[in-house]
Formats: C-alpha cells, structure tokens, sequence
DNA sequence: ATTGAGCCCGTACCTCGGTACGGAGTTATG
DNA sequence: CATAACTCCGTACCGAGGTACGGGCTCAAT
C-alpha cells in the first residue's frame, strides 16, 4: 500500500499542494494520519477522492455541492438521488446557457442597429426604453 | 438644467448609490463638480453615462471593457470599431456557451450511465480515463 | 558538510463588482 | 428648532476558489 507525500499525491491528481491544504481547510478532504513526525501520509483512496473532486470542480460543481456529493459518495449505497443531482445541474447550466443566448441575440441585434447609423448616432445602440 | 443629487442620480439610473461612488473611484464616472460645499451636483448628462454602464454590465462587459467603450463614447466620432466590440464580445459569450453545453453532455451522459449501474458502482460515472 | 527539495504552519493576498459600516456634517420638512 | 433623511469620507467586508509568502523543519544526495 504505497502512501504518498502531499506533493506526490497533489501531482498525480493534477491540482497544487496548496490546493489540497486548501480542501483541507474547507473539511472537504479528510486529514490523513501522520505517521513519523509532522509530514502527511496519503493513501490511494485520498488519490481517488482528490480526483473525484477535481472532476466534479471541472463539471461545474461547486465546492459546497462537492460537500454534499462526498456526504452521499461516502455512504456508498443509497444513491438513489445521483442522478437528480447531474440532472440539476445541467438545467441550470442550461438556464445560465440560455440567458447568455438572450444577451448574446442583444449584441447582435445592437451590431446589426449600428451599421444602419452613422458618427455619434451610434451610440444610441446602448439606449434603454424603460 | 435641473441638478441631481447623488441619491437622484442613482435611483434614476437604478444602481445603488454606493455604485455610483464605486465607479468614480474607479474613474470610470468623472466627479461631478460642486457648488457650495461638500454633495455632488449631477447633470443629466450623469445620468446618461451612468445608465450607459449600467446597460453595458447588463450585457456582460467588464469595469476595463467599459473604460476601453467610454474612451470611444467621449470621442463622439469615428467609432468604426464599435461593430468590432459588440461582435467580439457576442463571440466570447458564444464560446462560453459552447464550453457550457460540452459540460452539459457530459452530465447527461453520466446520468444515462448512471441509470444501467447500481449502488456504489455509481460513482464510477466520475472516474476519469487519462 | 552543505546545498536543495519538499514539507510544516498560519496568514495575507488575489480577482470582480460591488456592499456595508460608522461617525460626522448638511439639508429638507414639519 | 427639532428631527429625519440625506450626504460626506475612508475603510472593511462579501463570495468563490484558490494562490503566495515567509520562517522553520527534516531528509537525501552530492
């Protein structure tokens, strides 16, 4: 059972040492024993458990739906609500989605405005009716 | 020529008053001159300005973007790159939105692997393959 | 023996766009 | 004239997710 180092184990996982201190501090990373003096020892499990946090990060997840995902990741059965949980979070990145389509229709729509106009005029592109 | 107090300025424009104080320390609202002694004296021309940042944070502009359009805006001429800006910027929210629906397939993809597995091996949906 | 790497810790700092606080002075209304 | 509402100013704080710093250890290789 191969133990690793906080750097080791923060390069295998792609993320920095003091990122892990870091999930450390915010009670999502257990702290591991120590085993001489002072340096931490890590086990695969804790690679894993890093790695499934960065993917989680990489998907959009905060770090306090992380915490909540680790609580049910944790109990290791009963998981009924995982799939709600993903299918959560893409309706909201599809709601964050379409709102920035509505912005970005504006744009275009101000761009298009703005080519008809001339000199200062164009300007008025900016302007609200409310 | 009726002059505005700050609190009128910014109720008319519907930012906080803090805002407006905000931005002009961040030199982005020029500081209005004042008559007697001590509050601010706005002209409508304040207000202009200030629902012109107000609208453009709508649309996604940073503080610097709107510094770089209000040093266009002030020329009042030869705005031929306002097209550019707007078109940039639909762009980069294009791409963001092109980011997000990657992430939203992968969601919807573990959610369906989610579905053929059971219990613990679940979580397997997170594992990473690089 | 002496670099140098890697680790320990607490704490400060970063971005971004504000928001809040608190004490003092000023203005508007009754 | 009193009281409320507004304004002034500087500074601190918020959330989110880290990142950096600096002093002090220990360990291995040169």
């Amino acid at each position: 059972m191969p133990r690793l180092t906080i750097g080791e184990l923060a390069r295998k996982a792609g993320v920095g040492v003091e990122t892990v201190r870091y999930y450390q501090r915010r009670g999502l990373f257990p702290e591991p024993p120590r085993q001489p003096r002072s340096t931490r020892e890590y086990s695969p499990e804790a690679l894993d458990l890093l790695r499934f946090i960065r993917r989680a990060r990489g998907l959009g997840f905060t770090i306090k739906e992380i915490e909540h995902l680790l609580v049910l990741r944790r109990a290791r059965k009963d998981v009924g609500d995982l799939v709600g949980v993903l299918t959560i979070k893409a309706a909201d990145l599809e709601r964050s989605v379409r709102e920035t389509q509505a912005v970005i229709s504006v744009l275009n729509e101000m761009a298009a405005k703005c080519e008809v106009l001339t000199g200062a005029d164009r300007w008025s592109i900016f302007d609200t009716e409310d």
